[in-house]
DNA sequence: CCTACCGATCGGTAGG
DNA sequence: CCTACCGATCGGTAGG
């Protein structure tokens, strides 16, 4: 596997430690071995340990917008259009699982101003599957669950993605997607 | 608010500080000063930092095992069950709000011995609950969904309560557990 | 990208 | 429960 530049190599490896260790545990001296470099030569791609944490938490969050509103830009369905979204949710885990493993698990460790752009950005996210919800009730495709709650757990769902993924089930983005949406729309009970 | 023991204020310290900051992130001097002592002096209750998320983590795995046996021992459907199983799990979390956020978020730092006990108890945990809904399929109480999608996802919506309780939303545990379960059981869509 | 090194802080012990 | 202190390690800089 050729790494592209010594750049992404050192963000490819941070994610990985990271997640594994997690952000505090994780020491740029033992970033650098893993690189194959001197701790004092990451500074010369990144300016800081915190400077890595911000790139990796805030590419992901842009991602997962993008794809959100590519898959509201439609004229389909309410139902249709939270599928679609709860899909590409999927996609980015999947497309990205170390990354996003940070990004769920280590922002907390953003420094104040950063940490604050952060929140903002997720709230923003998180109100627009909100607004997503509530259309499909007021259209009367859905049931008058309460918004808040179930966009909780449509997230608490779909970020378990990882989990997923490392469990011996081997299930693809569309299979997990899929499964999670069947139980939330059709529900577990049977209806006689 | 006395405090019990000077043990006791030292746990319950720690659980605010390993869940604010994490178990890497948080110093022995830091909780040592948080407590009013000196760090040394830590160490005439419990042996070590690791000793101290150990306690944390094994009491409430304990506490979820022994809350689902109440649950179960009953002459109920399949559905009752899971439904007063569900509550009890909420109970736990949010009886011990900082300590189950431990638990969730930190455990990974555990070391190596304990790390496999404490994998070893919550794969039972999960596999009490997958038989749980695996018996209504059987029973005709439920729709053939995919068990361990089920329980994954019926976990990691339970394991929100935390964020619940903290966002704006000042929903109770009944609430909480009985929302969850209304969707969870009943789904999203509108059936005509 | 390296060697050499800084001040700060870490978990924990000795000894009382 | 304290003072005094250990060796190790931390993030990061200087200077080349």
């Amino acid at each position: 596997m050729a790494i592209a530049t010594r750049k992404e190599h050192i963000r490819s490896t941070a994610q990985k430690l990271f997640r594994t260790k997690g952000f505090a545990a994780t020491s740029m001296r033992e970033l650098a071995r893993e690189v194959g470099i001197e701790a004092p030569s990451l500074y010369n791609h990144y300016t800081s340990k915190q400077q890595l944490l911000q790139d990796i938490c805030f590419d992901i969050a842009a991602q997962f917008q993008t794809t959100f509103d590519a898959s509201v830009a439609t004229e389909q369905s309410n139902s249709q259009k939270l599928r679609r979204a709860m899909l590409g949710h999927v996609q980015v885990i999947a497309s990205n699982i170390e990354a996003s493993s940070v990004f769920f698990d280590e922002w907390v460790f953003l420094e104040a101003g950063e940490l604050a752009r952060f929140k903002k950005l997720r709230a923003a996210y998180q109100q627009a599957f909100r607004n997503l919800v509530a259309d499909g009730i007021a259209s009367g495709e859905f049931n008058a669950v309460n918004v808040k709650l179930t966009v909780f757990m449509i997230f608490s769902a779909l970020n378990a993605t990882y989990d997923l993924y490392k469990s011996g089930e081997r299930l693809n983005e569309e299979e997990i997607a899929e499964g999670i949406s069947a139980i939330l729309f059709n529900g577990l009970e049977r209806t006689k």
